[in-house]
DNA sequence: CCTGCTGCAACTGGATCCAACAGTTATGCT
DNA sequence: AGCATAACTGTTGGATCCAGTTGCAGCAGG
């Protein structure tokens, strides 16, 4: 979002391992060999070990010393505890986005409100995750406290995507709830009401996380082996 | 609060950084030399690397390719947003610690209440801060949401202490409404009434937050050179 | 006196090297 | 045969090394 200043190799790389952690494209509880991260990405190990001290930092990874990094598996409390405080803090975007929106920001929110309704509708799989994020960055944006948009995004990070998809892309009546619950905040923002759009986000994001909550604990936790 | 996993050496040596940057020691706007650090702590360049990667993760240290890494210096904006955060979160860690509190965390709570209040009436300067840290940690472990407390500490230690402490060490009637701040959210702790709970919580942060904005605006920004 | 260029020194970024440690398998002793 | 120990392999942690870039100082020119 601010990539002004100028970023390193190390950089882009941990990105690039992060997101293939959150796409669940690497499974919880997989080591992370750094020879064989070396070798992948064509690089020598000491860049390969900072990036993987920041994901670290971030809780993405786990470091034990003389063992190497594993990717940190998601237990239910950790989800329930995570959506509960993810759904106080964009609840409060949505309130400071109710009180401060600019016209600029309300047309892009009424249009990632809009895409995400269509790409349900039209059940087009990759789209409706992209646009439902481009709505809540959209009210983030809105609200405008970098603080508030950075940790919300930091707690956003540390669930991989696969849950989120997974456990709403079973039932498509549950999709459609969730268009009614963007179109709910969408219409507080738009009335200029904080408390309502607070109110509003809150139950939406806890809905999401208590139904993530028991996909997860349905199979388990992540953790593999 | 939780070093049962191992720690190495860098995990210390980032947190003896962080450490003497939060204290003031180090002042925002330094640039922190590999070199000058791994004759310090006796190391070579490699760990001193790896521990500023993790700082930089934490938004302590920034990380410019060819330049090196420059401790961040804090805005305005940066505490008003940041403190607006926090009152937030600490808020939500009153209202769960009222509706979850258990005996043995009541009393941690009185105790460090009372602490705080004696040494503020006694007027001892480096106990109070420490008090007052205890205060809040005893809130948010009563409230039992390990997310919540860790976002919290991430928020905290992205201000240099030196700050709070000196925006209220000026004013001994500041501290003395402190006290009945911290009072009050025990009390309304004690009652069992989250909504009181929050409130008080959510006051006390934003005021604190609000002077230490006031004063950070007449010494102008803490980024040195 | 100020501005712009050039060369040098210092520092960072990344690669390579060696030592220490964990886990595993094989071996010897009871 | 079973258990304990010893050797081995694979992997990480930290040190050293080399190359590229940046910033600054000094100097020439306007």
């Amino acid at each position: 979002m601010s990539p002004r200043v100028r970023r390193g190799v190390v950089d882009d790389l941990a990105e690039a391992i992060q997101t293939r952690i959150i796409a669940g494209d690497i499974p919880a509880g997989a080591r992370l060999r750094q020879e064989q991260l070396a070798a992948e990405y064509r690089l020598s190990r000491t860049p390969i070990r900072e990036a993987l001290r920041k994901l670290q930092a971030e809780g993405t990874v786990e470091l034990v010393p003389n063992q190497g990094a594993v990717v940190r598996g998601t237990t239910v409390r950790d989800v329930r505890e995570g959506y509960e405080v993810r759904a106080e803090l964009e609840g409060m975007a949505a309130a400071l986005a109710a009180t401060w929106i600019t016209d600029v920001h309300l047309s892009q929110l009424r249009d990632a409100e809009a895409l995400f309704r269509r790409a349900i509708e039209d059940s087009q799989p990759g789209t409706w995750a992209r646009a439902n994020d481009q709505f809540h960055e959209a009210v983030q944006a809105a609200a405008g406290n970098e603080r508030l948009r950075r940790t919300i995004s930091d707690l956003h990070k540390a669930f991989p995507r696969h849950l989120t998809w997974g456990a709403l892309e079973a039932d498509s009546n549950l999709l459609a709830q969730n268009v009614e619950q963007h179109h709910a905040v969408l219409e507080a923002i738009e009335r200029r009401d904080p408390d309502a759009a607070r109110d509003a986000m809150r139950r939406h994001v806890l809905r999401a996380g208590e139904l993530i909550a028991r996909w997860v604990e349905r199979r388990g936790t992540t953790t593999a082996h």
